[in-house]
DNA sequence: TTAACAGTTGAACAAATGTTCAAATGATAA
DNA sequence: TTATCATTTGAACATTTGTTCAACTGTTAA
């Protein structure tokens, strides 16, 4: 199986296990999904983002009434919220001058669920 | 209920809904978790590393042939594989000169599943 | 011992990111 | 109209972050 390296010339050393990464590579996710799954986790990956995305778990909320909760201002949350809507993960209803937002998708509540399992389990990992 | 506005001054204009406030305040889950929570997603959303999980959701691998499956040096994988590793998210074994990575945990590939249902299920969303 | 090689590490750099500030919308009420 | 207020927006700034490069471990084999 090392006959092959030569096929993989963009590792600086050589590839030690071709078939392993043949494999891999055939199996694995197909590229765009991956990068789309990165760019979602990168909007929760933030505090603030994840601390607004917890709040409006509870229930649906106005600009100001997230910066109140989160002792933030108003601009900093609008520039998240921003963030979060143009990631499909909140969607947002306008009420005379009152903007309210809520949470988009289920799948968002569900991700948070599991990472906070993982996060609460895993005292005393590796 | 703005008889009370006072009392969350750290907002640069007053409280909209003062019991929304409250009552988000009570059930959203507790501040360190969250943190952790947004931690964990930091790491995941990087595409680097992103790929890496991907890759290491099929099969162990050593440095040298993530990097010759990614098309990168083994000195950024290495140093990606450290971030992963402190988050607990891999753990590895060192047989002679070679070092191979494993994802640590199944939340992981739970994590990453839920995440690939939503941006496949989401073409067309708001 | 020496050479070769997988992997790690630290410094440096460029690129991306979050918050602040000030100004601008857009809607309501006088 | 004017005033007020919730929200948005853009520029600026400081901070964080990912990759590269070079040097360094640590293991194997001659």
């Amino acid at each position: 199986m090392n006959d092959r390296n030569e096929r993989l010339e963009f590792c600086e050393t050589s590839v030690i296990h071709y078939d392993i990464v043949e494999n891999v590579r055939e199996k694995m996710p197909p590229e765009d999904p991956v990068y789309d799954v990165a760019d979602l986790f990168k909007v929760f990956g933030d505090s603030t983002r994840a601390r607004m995305i917890c709040a409006l778990t509870v229930s649906e909320m106005c600009v100001c009434d997230i910066a109140a909760l989160l002792g933030m201002t108003s601009s900093a949350i609008s520039h998240q919220l921003r963030i979060l809507k143009q990631a499909g993960i909140v969607r947002s209803r306008r009420v005379g001058k009152i903007v309210y937002y809520s949470l988009a998708d289920e799948h968002i509540r569900q991700l948070f669920t599991v990472a906070f399992e993982h996060v609460t389990e895993e005292k005393g990992g590796q």
